[in-house]
DNA sequence: TTAAAATGCTAACTATAGTATGTGGTTTAT
DNA sequence: ATAAACCACATACTATAGTTAGCATTTTAA
């Protein structure tokens, strides 16, 4: 796919707050209830991800939905 | 698909700040350049919307996508 | 260094988001 | 009241998001 900024925003803001908590892909992937690969896809910015997981996301890094957009 | 509340919230939210703006469902779909019937679907929370559309309401709304997220 | 942990990357499958058409009901303004 | 604009809803199709497995590469700590 086509990576579009808005997508590639939003990977690396995952994988900052991410760190900031000092979790592994794998751990953030187990608190999200996602695989861990998909995590990594989502940092890389290879999917365009859906609300629902976005909020998933939000929820294991124990931030708002919002935060993850500034 | 089983509506969850932050599908719902968003959907709420777009209907919320269309009419704020004076827009119809179609208008808003020409500006975001989707169909008129998803726009619909979104509002009623029967679609689990990718970042790419979410995006895409946002500018036609003109609000930053956090704002969605209020 | 080098072993272990973490991440990258390919590829395949399946679930569902995205797109569209048509019909009927509801609002709104005249 | 009624015509026009707006919206709800039910499909159905097709594009792609979501999920997983396996191996390669990179990073980290001893």
């Amino acid at each position: 796919m086509t990576k579009k900024t808005i997508i590639i925003k939003f990977g690396e803001r995952v994988r900052e707050i991410r760190k900031e908590k000092g979790l592994s892909q794998e751990q953030l992937s187990f608190e999200a209830d996602l695989h861990r690969t998909y995590i990594g896809m989502i940092e890389r910015a290879e999917k365009n991800i859906t609300l629902i997981n976005i909020e998933k996301i939000a929820k294991a890094l124990e931030v708002e939905v919002s935060t993850l957009f500034k």
